[in-house]
RNA sequence: CGGGGAGUGGCGCAGCCUGGUAGCGCAUCUGGUUUGGGACCAGAGGGUCGUAGGUUCGAAUCCUAUCUCACCGACCA
């Protein structure tokens, strides 16, 4: 048995392996703070090439970034009754606004406010009350907003870019003067979203809507990305809400229409969190820890020059070539973006297998030999085949190479997400069965569902599993009857354990 | 919030039951050896043992309180 550079592995305790990976990955640790975590350079670096694409592809359909406050006012916030009691339980609320010594110079917090602030678990109330301000006319609409922002929610459990106290994401909140209009942008962020997971992140995604139980607090309809993750479970990648006239009518959002009569508008709301930097980790990486996508990774490649020790006569001409390669290399471009590459010239023993640990698509190896012969020996992180290639050939082919592994992740994600899937359990019985086996959370069931609330809670109940989504397409329940029930079926619906 | 677990040099741990003021591995630094790779030898630096109180001649070790963390549940992006 080769020796993993993770340990535990993912066979033997999956959780366990998601942290060692994150943290010999150099992208975050935890902090002195509970339930926050530190986002290092390797990990944030990841996270603004996230940014940067999905910026483009929202400024591209027509959205403007702002910025708005961190604290909401006590009385804001509990505008719209269902929003509050989806969020009230994990609010972390600002009380008072200076310290004070204390006995031993301890500092106690002094001054309480008026009014209490609440650290923005999400924006909505925040923004629609601007909005009713912004909103005069029909003329205004549509009016489409993103914040990119920090949020907190204070949960019980927390995990590293699954789930932190406080994380980094982007919302974006937008006003329509009809339903159709709303329901329209709704989609087209969710197909942003899959869009993406899927050429970006090389995730697979399925598309759907939520069930009753599982929407956002205060939505008409809540969209949703889902993937699946390699110990069997899902994972919500990102959601867009349609809001209805809900907030609108909580913030007083109403325009003039063309035909002169006042209306309430309709608003939407959606986001992706840090949280897409867990489910790529769970979704690419192995024993041997993160792999990136060459599309967002940190860096594109990594160079290493084997230098020769004590007898340093030929090591400065290495790492010059190196630096050579390196300024040639930095040219190319893939994916419109220059390729950003590593120099390690350090001499630690083991150095590679810390570049392996952080993922680096591309390891490429320069000694006396290659120096000689004019060529690399080029390693891919997610093979692990180690070619070599003519010095110049490779320069030229390396996005050609990123690009075919970008491909392979998403098809090998694709393949695994396939025999996770089945369509094929009709029965409560087998339902159970799939469910109940300890080895795997089960992956997705496709079942039919007869869209009561009652079953729903029960499956949560007796096996932990939740209705991802109501999927977008496959939804012909013609003649089909409940999984749970027996009942005649009203949709088709995604099972699975959660994240 | 419930269930078990853990807080001791930068990191990971032992020591605790049977009190006598700290030890191991990794990492770091120095010197040497080695060199297509997760090295070896020798030496060195670094800790008031989570915090507060108590028992005692003496506490990492016993007692009390308290804080914190990661993990498994319930809750949730």
């Amino acid at each position: 048995m080769a020796k993993t550079a993770i340990s535990p592995t993912r066979e033997e305790n999956y959780a366990e392996w998601y942290q060692q990976v994150v943290k010999e990955a150099q992208l975050a640790e935890n902090s002195s703070v509970r339930g926050c975590m530190i986002i290092k350079p390797w990990g944030y670096a990841l996270w603004e090439n996230m940014q940067s694409v999905l910026d483009g592809m929202f400024k591209a359909t027509g959205h403007k970034n702002a910025y708005f406050p961190i604290f909401i006012p006590l009385s804001l916030m509990s505008k719209e009754a269902e929003h509050v009691d989806g969020f009230a339980t994990e609010c972390a609320v600002v009380t008072h606004h200076r310290l004070e010594k204390g006995e031993g110079g301890k500092l106690t917090p002094a001054g309480p406010l008026e009014e209490p602030l609440i650290v923005r678990p999400t924006s909505e109330m925040i923004i629609n009350e601007t909005f009713s301000r912004w909103v005069q006319s029909y003329r205004d609409l549509p009016l489409l907003i993103n914040q990119w922002s920090n949020v907190v929610r204070w949960e019980m459990r927390t995990r590293l870019f699954m789930r932190t106290a406080e994380f980094l994401w982007q919302e974006g909140h937008t006003v329509h003067a009809t339903k159709e209009d709303a329901v329209a942008e709704t989609e087209r962020m969710l197909d942003i979203y899959a869009g993406f997971l899927e050429n970006y992140m090389a995730i697979p995604v399925i598309k759907g809507t939520k069930s009753d139980a599982e929407r956002f607090p205060g939505a008409d309809d809540t969209y949703t990305v889902e993937a699946m993750m390699q110990d069997g479970k899902a994972l919500q990648a990102g959601t867009s809400h349609f809001l209805g006239q809900n907030f609108a009518k909580a913030a007083n959002i109403q325009f003039l229409d063309k035909d002169g009569t006042q209306k309430h508008a309709w608003t939407t709301s959606w986001g992706v969190s840090t949280r897409m930097i867990g489910g790529m980790i769970m979704t690419h990486s192995d024993d041997d820890g993160l792999i990136l996508p060459p599309k967002v990774a940190s860096a594109h490649a990594v160079i290493l020059p084997f230098l020769k020790g004590k007898d340093k006569s030929g090591d400065a001409t290495i790492v010059e070539a190196c630096e050579a390669l390196k300024a040639e290399l930095e040219a190319q471009s893939y994916a419109e973006r220059k390729l950003v590459i590593e120099l390690d010239d350090s001499d630690t023993a083991g150095k590679k297998w810390a570049w392996v640990k952080k993922g680096v698509p591309l390891r490429i190896e320069v000694g006396a030999r290659e120096l000689e012969e004019g060529t690399v020996a080029v390693t891919r992180r997610d093979t692990n085949e180690k070619t070599v290639y003519p010095r110049a050939e490779f320069i030229t082919k390396a996005p050609e190479i990123l690009a075919d592994i970008q491909i392979t992740l998403f098809k090998r994600a694709e393949t695994f997400r396939a025999d996770k899937m089945t369509t094929e359990i009709t029965d409560k019985e087998a339902f159970y069965k799939r469910f109940k086996n300890d080895r795997s959370a089960g992956g997705f069931v496709l079942a039919p569902w007869d869209g009561d609330a009652a079953s729903e809670k029960q499956v949560k109940e007796h096996l932990q599993v939740t209705i991802r989504c109501l999927p977008l397409t496959d939804q012909d329940v013609a003649g089909k009857n409940c999984v749970i029930t027996g009942n005649p079926a009203k949709y088709m619906a995604l099972f699975a354990k959660a994240y």
